[in-house]
DNA sequence: TATGAATGAGGCTTCATTCAT
DNA sequence: AATGAATGAAGCCTCATTCAT
């Protein structure tokens, strides 16, 4: 037996009072683990519905197929995530203040989701079809760059940012390091060490990726990665 | 002796039979195109094979399985991509110019290679798995780090970078973007846009990204960025 | 109540699909000749799925794969060889009397069961890998053992078997010469003809074997087999 | 990469100056282990020829096929051991003493010779096909044959072997437990232990099997295995 | 809503054997 | 008497999905 195929004896949980929503959560997090771990194709519907409280007849009925149940799995992870994104309260700060917060909560976010970000290359590596095809997805961006965008504003007005900074390109930026730091790890470490995967590593990195993003745009910035400017004659 | 001119060089490869060394090759390129498109789980075999010139029975007669393929694609995508980046030469360009440089070579290089960008987004997915285990790919790192590191080396003693410039966070920078750039255009469009993807987004972006860089690392760094800095007063 | 007489015991299986346990037997039982005919890797699932009422998937579906399968058939004539043991009641018979009459019930059931001697012939080719590993045919010795012991006790204590008469040996006796009557027929017929594999060679071997046991336990034992003894002055 | 299928770069050995004999020695005792080891259709041409100093190109030229290879290693290993069967003087004992000696014999050889059990084991399980087709295997019974027959005729002549001493049934007998003793140790072994293949649990059947075969034709035997007869009243 | 059993198609891999030189 | 490369057939196994109850 070679552990994921199906086989017929008792396998099954005890089987409590049946909660359609809380099956549907339960179907949905399990598969979230499993796409996140393997991949659309790589996942396994036996290997999720054993792992499921409920049995495989269930994920068809409630999800149809596999890339029914995929599709769903994506947009719950993308909800959650700009949902996160919602909370955050930067309108009280001052524009420079604003974006570096705005920016550091970015990173965080990031390295706290992996799933997420698997998930999202996954979605990469099927060009996005799915996430496309979504009905929620695209509509799902508006949050953080009404933030930036707020910030840019109060920032040109104030004099203080550059007349060219732009809310996606700001996003694009910060996303870029933050995903990046996350989703290229392992080969990242092959190639060149685990140095800024240490603690004190990835507090530099998110230090440097604060002072690359808001460098761009903060007229007149001075780096404040620790061992850096004072350097100067 | 006259007549009897030297025959000419005899065709080493008169045989009707393939070149085993060209088969290989033939299955690479196409293995490449499979496993870049559609992951190690996605690929097929068969469909390799059959887009070959050859059988499947040869693709495991050369390869032995289907992850030694993928192994075999994997490093031969690396070796290409950094035997490509050994041809760059910025010895003699001054520090700044000289990172400027590779800042652009590596964010072209990695739009000119998106097959490369797919595998290494797969092998993340696998964790990198088969290239830490790969004999070649953990030593293939040195060229552009020590590229890196003699411009980080004549910058500081110039006193053009900071003193904490570093060569491998250096190409952590760059790479982050610039593999983001290709790695993640097909979500990021979906969410915000293909802005950044036209070609003039595509300029804009090539340019924020120097200036990011080089901002972090460069003393007085003046953003270059069309539009930019000479906007303000 | 004149007429309406309680109804016929309804049927507990009704439905037109197949009883699983009939169909795990159905698989068995042909797997059983599939292996006994031709080795673990002789044997060929499509084959064994061919001759079955279900199809090879179901094969997978109930036994994992091809030594789950080949796991269970060794199980189960194991357990019915030793199950047969069980029925033989010697604990009546006076010690000598029981020791014959056991001797012969093994030497004829080794003849009656072909099939177990091949599988056992392929386990030892597998140096019991799988009986070894098997929850179960390692537990299934005691039956035959426990009767041999108790003949062993009662023998001694009357003074009719030696001292050193030993309920493993004995079995071990008993049961080298009657596995290898079948085990070894065909290439001993190859070597040393067939006379041994005729009826009555059957019975004189039986004979034979009867008295090289009893010979070498019991007390001044007089060989039995025709035109034997007698033929002294 | 699995391990024995082939593969195409750099694996031969030396090329020593070609022997023909020698290379068929050095194929037929590689075979002769993978055969024993693993069976007919066990055994893996590929692996065998990659353990060989030559090519797979030659197994087919010296043998044929894969059937052809088994076939002379079958006759192999019989004419080897009906050999050692020829060197085995006992026309100067006494028939007592030589019955002895040829019985400890045949149990000591088998014990020596477990590749031979092993492939006598796998010829039967395909019904000797392959010994009974061979042209010599049927031939190479005469020797031992030969010798049970003139110490029976030399025993019953001096009163001291029953009338019906018989060679074949005689070499059975010593067959029997003998070729047991090795071919069904580890299934043997996983149901009643392991006390009778200790280097005193084989003494001790080595005399049992003496005694055995004695008892059963030497007229008034007495067991001489320890523990025994002494322990009479 | 729920389940154990079933299914067909196709996936990866291995095998004994032969070809062209 | 020898080799590296090639081949077609078939083997084991897994998958997403559906059926009958």
């Amino acid at each position: 037996m070679t552990g994921t195929g199906e086989s017929p004896p008792e396998r099954r949980r005890v089987s409590w009072k049946k909660d359609p929503e809380a099956v549907r959560e339960d179907i949905l997090t399990i598969a979230t683990q499993e796409f996140a771990a393997n991949g659309l194709s790589g996942a396994n519907i036996n290997e999720i519905a054993r792992r499921t409280s409920t049995s495989k007849r269930m994920i068809y009925f409630y999800f149809g197929d596999k890339e029914g149940l995929y599709t769903q799995v994506l947009e719950r992870v993308y909800s959650r995530l700009r949902e996160a994104e919602k909370t955050l309260d930067v309108a009280g700060l001052e524009p420079v203040a604003a974006l570096r917060r705005l920016t550091e909560a970015t990173f965080d976010s990031h390295v706290n989701n992996p799933q997420f970000i698997r998930l999202v290359m996954i979605e990469n590596i099927h060009n996005a079809a799915y996430a496309g095809r979504s009905g929620i997805i695209p509509k799902l961006n508006r949050s953080i760059i009404d933030k930036l965008a707020d910030v840019c504003a109060r920032g040109k007005a104030a004099g203080l940012l550059r007349a060219d900074a732009d809310p996606v390109e700001l996003h694009w930026m910060t996303s870029s390091a933050s995903f990046y730091n996350v989703s290229n790890r392992a080969t990242f470490s092959v190639s060149f060490g685990t140095s800024l995967y240490t603690e004190q590593g990835q507090r530099r990195i998110r230090s440097r990726v604060v002072d690359m993003v808001l460098g761009a745009v903060v007229i007149g910035y001075q780096p404040r990665t620790p061992g850096g400017a004072s350097a100067g004659p």
